[in-house]
DNA sequence: CCAAAGAAGTTGCGTTTGCAACTAAAATCT
DNA sequence: AGATTTTAGTTGCAAACGCAACTTCTTTGG
């Protein structure tokens, strides 16, 4: 680790820290009051729509949708029990269960996002010019990056 | 709420949620390997240690410390057990309850801080610059203030 | 001054999450 | 091949949180 942390960075964080909470909350909220399911199902089932057959492994559709493997079984438990997803057995390494999405669940997905695009909307892009949006991807896709589990191995705050 | 919302603000979003989560969930099991608590328990004592006279009545420190006021009745709960912080009542309002910190959390806190400031310095601070530091506090201030409960009033999503 | 409305905090309950321990299947190493 | 190690996923358990309903106290309004 840099043993210093200069106080820019410090105050950056804090106000970066409690943007994110409140935007966060607010977004869950209006998911909530739009009778739309969180934040986390919109995660899981976007990656999976990303994903080339729409699938992903249960190990990396955890990392992708920022859970544990654990939490990520159970919200795979709750998808699959929608419909908006099935586990599919993997011919080639049978310890390996696909999610894959299925038409409901891209329905789903479609019924969330303007929800979640009118959040981002209104509580985070008002106050962001369109150059500082481009300063903030660039920024952040550094830090996504080096904070990537595959690329995180055995490290810690070194 | 703007109804257009351009594309390079998309992926600044999504850069940014992916990077906090990251980092968020780094620094907490950095803190849980240094048998330290969490970052809610920290959030809720610094607010305090910032307060006049390092009190807060149960509705403000819900606010600052980014929680429901039932969350942070809980919290509280586990933190006065610990003897972290007190529960004082209000003379003039006896609907009112105070969370006072006490010496054995500002010690906590000491404890808390240095395993956080490295998880700072460690997952956010080297993928920023100073002149970086300096645009995120100014984009953060922002949304944090604009995102503030007390100026929300009413708000959602318009 | 008393009733109704509002505000502060707590509690019951359900949801979501992570850690540690577990099962099952593949890969590795004699 | 047979034993060991590693990997994928799940499960028991406990922690933490939010919503809605509740109690208690204050304020407001007739």
């Amino acid at each position: 680790m840099k043993p210093n942390l200069p106080e820019g960075h410090l105050h950056a964080w804090r106000k970066f820290y409690v943007s994110f909470w409140r935007i966060f909350a607010a977004i869950e909220a209006d998911l909530v009051a739009a009778g739309q399911p969180s934040l986390s199902w919109y995660d899981a089932l976007y990656e999976l729509y990303l994903a080339p057959e729409r699938r992903l492994r249960m190990n990396e559709l955890a990392r992708s949708a920022l859970l544990s493997r654990s939490g990520l079984t159970r919200l795979v438990d709750r998808l699959e029990q929608e419909k908006l997803i099935e586990r599919k057995t993997c011919p080639e390494d049978r310890r390996v269960l696909y999610a894959q999405l299925t038409e409901k669940g891209v329905e789903v997905l479609r019924q969330i996002w303007p929800v979640y695009r009118a959040g981002i909307s209104s509580y985070f892009a008002p106050h962001v010019s369109a150059a500082e949006a481009a300063q903030l991807e660039k920024i952040f896709t550094k830090v996504a990056a080096a904070m990537d589990p595959a690329v995180m191995a055995g490290g810690k705050a070194e």
